[in-house]
DNA sequence: TTGCAAATATTAACACTGTTAACTATGTTT
DNA sequence: AAACATAGTTAACAGTGTTAATATTTGCAA
């Protein structure tokens, strides 16, 4: 049976292959600019090959999508060894953020396309188990240490999961009127009188950091 | 010269038939199925006529937006009238919230499509003084019942702008999260004990108004 | 009224896109 | 050696935004 698995191995092999060149036009040259004639080029296969490894194009953005997923939650990891829970918090914001700018189209990728999601559900008509499991644990990486810094005295009376919600809700919400715009729109219109764009996200995650600070019992 | 005026007028005219019927295509089949042919053909003119009215697609996506900056700036405009300055904060989230479920695709294209910013970029080659002001309008009603909170005794000793900007990311935040599956798949996964996903963001929602009722001195 | 020029609209084409059907090699199994 | 499944290919379809060249309509001066 060694020979059938050796042809696994390489079917595998090429599936990654495609995935990598896929990966590497995105994160380079942005969504549009990844067609998959360019990634069939960029192996040196015909395109249509692509097709027998992935449905369609969809599949491959959200193959990417998952290995995003899987790089911030690894950020996310590396924090687990910050005993104060509210240190964490913070680790875990700026981290959050500086992967909204760093990998800017993985971000655009898990948090804002749509194409990932409509993938899932062309693949299972109706409300079915499946993936984004990876994005889920992020999240639960965010409630446990929401509910550490409750049972270090921040935030009490509040609901865990709906703050870390409301905090998520937050964080995302700078990255992206950052990433698409807006921030450095509103700093251009002399509406707040500070640095560029990239330190005015700065000012404003510390005042958030501040704020939160300061609801503590 | 009335004959050169009435041209003016019929140019006009034309020029805001094409949007109109972009507009239509556009809130109903979404951007992708915007396509310049499916205008022209709506209106009963060759697709390159569009030319001689909008400098390319993102042009026809730029005006598009224009007209979403100015029916939300409306909505907020309506709320005038409400004295309360913390009441006036609260239908103002839930009026942007709502924008941005029932207008979804006017939303995207306000705040998270790249397209609009790209043409501005085009037609500008540095930083000029130009448009978003309708969008920087709204921005700074915004700023403006914050202050009014603040001079009823809320967020005491915070910056008003940077308050404005976190509350604007949070809700931003809210509404993004919501329309990109995020919130339901976060409901799917059981993470929050609680009705389907559109009472969630409601739900949120009044956690985050409860939250900052708190910030009253 | 006729001739001309400017404005306006059209056809044809370019260089792409995702995707499918039909076909051809290749290597394994009987 | 013959039959067959697998892997990869070419060709094609139906679109896309956009431009150059061409045609048509229109307003105005001679």
């Amino acid at each position: 049976m060694g020979i059938k698995e050796r042809k696994e191995r390489h079917k595998e092999d090429l599936r990654q292959r495609i995935l990598d060149a896929a990966k590497l036009l995105f994160l380079k040259e942005g969504y549009d600019a990844t067609s998959i004639r360019k990634i069939a080029s960029a192996i040196e296969f015909s395109p249509t090959t692509i097709y027998l490894y992935y449905k369609d194009k969809n599949d491959i953005i959200y193959a990417l999508q998952k290995e995003g997923f899987k790089l911030l939650r690894t950020k996310f990891s590396a924090l687990s060894n910050v005993e104060n829970p509210f240190e964490r918090l913070k680790a875990m914001g700026r981290t959050y953020l500086q992967f909204s700018i760093e990998s800017r189209e993985f971000y655009e990728l898990m948090f804002v396309m749509k194409e990932p999601l409509e993938f899932l559900q062309s693949i299972c008509g109706e409300g079915e188990d499946e993936q984004w499991d990876e994005g889920v644990e992020a999240f639960n990486f965010l409630v446990r240490t929401i509910a550490d810094c409750q049972q270090a005295g921040y935030f009490v009376g509040h609901d865990i999961k709906m703050f870390s919600l409301l905090v998520w809700s937050t964080v995302h919400g700078l990255s992206t009127l950052n990433m698409h715009g807006h921030i450095t729109h509103v700093v251009e219109k002399h509406l707040i009188e500070l640095q560029d764009g990239g330190q005015i996200l700065e000012a404003a995650f510390n005042s958030y950091i501040k704020f939160l600070e300061q609801l503590k019992s």
